[in-house]
DNA sequence: ACGAATAAGTCAAAGGTTTGACTTATTCGA
DNA sequence: TCGAATAAGTCAAACCTTTGACTTATTCGT
């Protein structure tokens, strides 16, 4: 059975061909029969009409395809919720997704945007699966999108993290429960993620008081758990005081848990800890849950591909705005009350053990 | 500046559009001067010629797109190398993606295969986040392609993991190494990855004639860290000679870790640990690393995807094999040699004292 | 020197849809 | 009852590329 056409439905209602497809674009009002309309639907209907999205592109000069150029997202397992939620907008919207993984560098961006050029793709979005700058090249199409990273070399619509905004809020969680001794540890990097967060628990340490704070911050080679455990060691064995660990991300922080536990101590009755990014695997699978920031990533995907139809559709001419989005504290039990400081904490403790 | 077309370079070369046409497709061989071909190629580079993928398929009725129905494979953080190596496979012949998630349902399977037949697919591969069944609709496309999942309702060309040979990989580790009291933690499932990698587990316990392997299987009704634990809790607490255990997947394995340091015990010094899947977050994660299995996701992707590109041209008619892709054993630190069984053991133990 | 073969291209239709400009028939107002 | 307005469609070109069938001019063999 070939697939019916405009003109297979033009045959069987005896109308031409360009009654039918005004209808079935649902320009028919006030120029066709109700009768007519239904009719053609009907017959629509019972051939199985599908439409060709390649001659309607071809002759409007407009697609209904967004590319979607992939820095890492479908590849590592951070983001995942990023391409999903472009991909549910998109279909919302009756679009569909070119999927392309490229490189951070303008050739292999170029090579791309040439690649959706060919498909009349409607217009591109660009993610990536952490937050960080792109090198675009010299022209990016007009309607172009970024998620998860951004340009400084073009006026373009972005939507990236609140960084500091975001994690704040497992700060306040620390910093509310009585903390006091509260250590950092970061990946010494210069991306957003990084240098941002830092600025997040430096204001957190001044806004509840922490001491030492900038002593107590630790600047990892690498985020994975072995960096988060030697990390915790040094902090732990050199200063004892410490009640609450912040790690910048969620690998870190496992290795917080590996070191806390292998001195003897206790999550978090003894060492509270944060973590960030909410990878289930791990903040699920660690003992006891890690408390954690979920980054926005399905927003950022959703609200970029609708940002970009919009921008397809002439709804929303030039407006080029970056968008900061807050992710979702997630919490679970890896954070404590502390009831006093040091000096009633053996008052306590005594009296715990009596 | 707009998107040159053939007539633009016909025109500056003073020759029709068939011969641009034909030159720039590669079949001005003995129809033009080869000075001719040359200066058309010339005009189309200075132009910026880009082709239009659109008015090419719609003409010759077959497109370079493939439809990539996703079930998860891009929101979960097993399987992104399977997409990543579909996109590079189908870029290698010219090829582009276009990527949609779905359900493994049948009607949400239909509604991805008649957009794409909207866009006149080349062909369509459905990939699945993890080893499972599809819900296959009444008819697929002739040029349909599975990765990591498979139908028993049609004949399709179909890219699987060997489970057990996979498995097996992992266990000779343990028999090589001189475990007789092994565990088995299995998520309690009908799945292939539950029932054929226990399957992979007997055989071995054979082989290097474990002891009361049966006894030794441990079914959870979830693959989480968590039931990981609690299995391992129950395994090593009824039955303290068991050296080592193996986990359905690296989550339980997770578990598995943290019951084990919980009972005092050292991983793998008193307890070797084997995973499966190789889900980095968690195998280079955890202290020491595990040794596991990684799936041929990357494998499976390229696979289908070769094999699709195959079957739209035409090289290769009609086979429809199910081809089982073996994994590759992630050799870390978690399996231990166990030197002797117990009588022996101290014996040994005491020559080398001496 | 004549017919056949070869080289170098061209012709024109087709693929399915969209859309601004028309047409034709009917209805309405005065 | 006439001209205008409205309703209900139709026309035909255009979007860009592909391709089987042709054409025209030159060369070759004998």
């Amino acid at each position: 059975m070939k697939k019916a056409t405009l003109a297979d439905i033009a045959a069987r209602t005896n109308v031409s061909i360009s009654t039918v497809s005004l209808v079935l674009a649902g320009k028919g009002e006030g120029r066709c029969s109700p009768d007519l309309i239904e009719t053609i639907q009907g017959v629509a209907r019972d051939l199985g009409y599908r439409g060709n999205r390649l001659a309607s592109a071809l002759r409007s000069q407009k697609s209904r395809t967004i590319g979607f150029l992939s820095i890492g997202v479908a590849t590592r397992p951070y983001a995942g919720q990023l391409i999903l939620a472009a991909q549910l907008a998109a279909k919302r919207r009756g679009y569909d997704l070119l999927f392309v993984e490229v490189e951070n560098e303008a050739s292999s961006i170029q090579v791309a945007i040439d690649e959706m050029a060919e498909h009349l793709a409607a217009g591109i979005v660009i993610a990536a699966y952490f937050h960080h700058e792109i090198d675009a090249p010299d022209y990016l199409p007009k309607a172009t999108v970024m998620a998860n990273c951004f340009t400084t070399r073009h006026s373009v619509d972005t939507f990236i993290p609140a960084e500091r905004e975001s994690i704040s809020q497992v700060l306040d969680e620390i910093g509310l429960r009585g903390h006091k001794n509260v250590a950092f540890i970061v990946h010494r990097t210069d991306y957003p993620a990084g240098t941002l967060r830092t600025k997040g628990f430096l204001a957190a340490a001044k806004k509840y008081g922490w001491q030492n704070a900038d002593q107590r911050i630790s600047l990892t080679s690498d985020s994975t758990a072995d960096e988060g455990y030697e990390a915790t060691r040094k902090l732990l064995l050199n200063d004892s005081s410490i009640t609450a660990v912040v790690a910048f991300n969620d690998q870190l922080a496992m290795g917080v848990y590996q070191a806390v536990k292998e001195l003897g101590l206790q999550v978090p009755e003894d060492v509270s800890v944060a973590g960030f990014d909410d990878l289930q695997l791990i903040s699920e699978g660690l003992r006891p849950g890690l408390t954690t920031v979920r980054l926005p990533h399905f927003e950022m995907g959703e609200m970029a591909v609708e940002k970009l139809i919009d921008l397809c559709e002439g709804d929303d001419e030039l407006s080029k705005a970056t968008h900061e989005i807050l992710g979702e504290l997630v919490t679970r039990e890896s954070i404590a009350q502390v009831y006093e400081r040091a000096t009633s904490v053996t008052a306590l403790s005594a009296g715990s053990i009596n």
